[in-house]
DNA sequence: CTGAAAGCGCTTACAG
DNA sequence: CTGAAAGCGCTTACAG
């Protein structure tokens, strides 16, 4: 490997000089400046991260821990995730190093990960409320950055979608709609995001003037089997009046959901109507299900050059309140929502 | 954080010597060790690892390059691999780096990863036969360990199952139990371990003096759905004979063949014998499958360890050709396999 | 605009 | 058994 010294023997430069024409030091003459890209390319030469890292002291290289879910199956969201987070991290030169936790502790993998001393920062995924986490890193003093949010007015950077507004959304479609009986399959609510859509779903129902029995909300690690099994239960109307529509966390469980409806011969969006959070996974693509989905929709994808470019900037000593984005989900409406069925049309009265 | 030198300055002693004892070099004096051992601990130093590693040139990271299938899902044995691997990577202190490689060139990522200069060796997960990417690390000098063979006699490293020998036992045992019709569910054939499995099927039926129909062989990415809807099409007859046994590349497809002999009312194993390959992944639980699936079994995590230590050892110079192995999956007899049906009892007859 | 020098925190021949 | 010194490949004040 050709190092700075090759090509400032080549070039009968200091390798002071070579190293600023290489880093676009303004102070360097154009001409050096041009043969010493010249050389540097001609030897292919590549900076030595090691010797950089030594003397710069950042390692160029952030962390990202993977949580196992109680199934021993960490989530396909994750698999998205890492491809979008490791290509826009590539893009400003920076790798991922990845860990697998699978200890109660959620703070253990970070620490280990921290004494081993090699890593800028963090990416932390799938915030709880109040995280752990989040309160052991600020208190070491290492940057992160959260997908997500953990809490209002917080001082790291994050990036995440406005969740609460994901499911007031929802509603005050099918409020508008004529309908009555919401019923709700949420994620785990330990989980940030699946506390703000349960904040955001009561708060617009009960902004709408209506009620939702508990046993309307239900709430899981979301698969397409909770989906389907839920709303089977629901519709059964085994517990009194049976709901409407359906509001779901994720595009998984609303396929569980038409299922169940296609089992029990109503038809959507006739009997009922179904609408879900779509994270734009490449496996379950809303716009194919039947009927076509309603959705509030922000890819996944789309969070992975803000989370990495968000820590990068922290790292390099960006306030971290300056790097907080918060979006709004779009609504889109399809085919799976319509207005409450009414009288003869509804076989349910 | 503390330094060599902090220790050194602390003791009155040369940093050399604070090295030395550190690294356990045999010629230092033991009470020498053992004091800058403590004032060591005192002081919770801990290596840097960026100056160590300029001076020998060794990173303590190796690479793992996840590659998407053509769904854009990494298959969940990825998951499985990564969680056992950065555990076994971490007891011999060497962190994992990933990246996910979108691109049509296999080789393309490994070379990006290498232009950057971060990295000891690779770990390649999923091999072709004559996998283009063992090609290319070997030319490069880069040590890598395989998971699984690309070809006979190589003198890389490597750790699989003797994918062969998982057909040929399946077959053999069927084939004992007096099956003539054996069908056979196969993992993508571009795949190694699938062309491997396939060869193993051929010879064995060959062997036992059968024949096997084309339309009697599938081969799929693994997944639940393709065991159903292959499984349905076989067993429906359009194309002649019924198979009266499965051999399944996965537990998934094992799942998908006793839905459709449940939907078609054939009792398993009265009617329909299935086998299948167990990798023992958390989310598919052999012996809770109705009925107890027999299987050929070799635990993924099993896998984990060697793989680390054949790459850690590989890199510090033993020979590729002393870190091979081969294990023998274990077959395991449950409830899933039984003799052929005859007569009456045979409801095709 | 360029160079000589110090230094990042280690390891490892080479002396003694 | 221990130390002084060189060096890994860079960056960056400090001079000029």
């Amino acid at each position: 490997m050709a190092t700075l010294k090759d090509i400032s023997a080549e070039l009968g430069l200091s390798v002071a000089t070579v190293s600023r024409a290489l880093n676009g030091f303004p102070e360097v003459n154009a001409k050096t400046r041009m043969k010493v890209e010249a050389t540097a390319k001609r030897m292919g030469y590549r900076p030595n991260r090691t010797a950089q890292r030594l003397v710069t002291g950042k390692s160029n290289m952030v962390g990202m821990i993977a949580k196992l879910n109680a199934d021993n199956t960490a989530d396909r969201t994750f698999l998205e995730i890492l491809t979008g987070l490791t290509a826009a991290l590539a893009e400003r030169d920076v790798d991922l190093v990845l860990a697998v936790d699978q200890e109660d502790d959620p703070v253990k993998a970070y620490e280990r990960m921290l004494e081993r001393g090699i890593l800028d920062g963090f990416i932390l995924n799938a915030p709880m409320r109040d995280d752990p986490r989040v309160d052991f890193l600020t208190r070491r003093g290492v940057p992160f950055v959260v997908h997500g949010q953990t809490a209002e007015d917080v001082g790291y950077p994050f990036y995440g979608i406005d969740n609460t507004a994901v499911s007031t959304d929802a509603v005050q479609l099918l409020a508008a709609l004529g309908h009555r009986r919401i019923a709700f399959l949420n994620g785990d609510r330990s989980y940030a995001f699946a506390a703000d859509r349960e904040r955001g779903f009561r708060s617009a129902i009960a902004e709408a003037g209506l009620t939702v029995p508990e046993a309307f909300i239900g709430e899981e690690t979301p698969s397409e089997s909770f989906g389907y099994t839920k709303a089977l239960e629901m519709l059964s109307g085994r517990s009194g009046a049976r709901p409407t529509a359906f509001v779901c966390a994720s595009t998984m469980i609303a396929a569980g959901v038409l299922k169940a409806a296609g089992d029990l011969g109503l038809g959507v969006p006739a009997d009922l109507s179904v609408i879900a959070h779509d994270d734009a996974l490449p496996a379950f693509r809303a716009v194919e299900f039947e009927p076509t989905l309603t959705v509030t929709r922000s890819p996944l994808r789309d969070a992975c050059v803000p989370l990495a470019n968000h820590l990068i900037d922290h790292i390099d000593g960006t306030d971290g309140r300056d790097l907080q984005t918060l979006v709004h989900a779009e609504l889109i409406i399809r085919n799976s929502t319509g207005p409450v069925p009414q009288g003869g049309q509804d076989p349910w009265h």
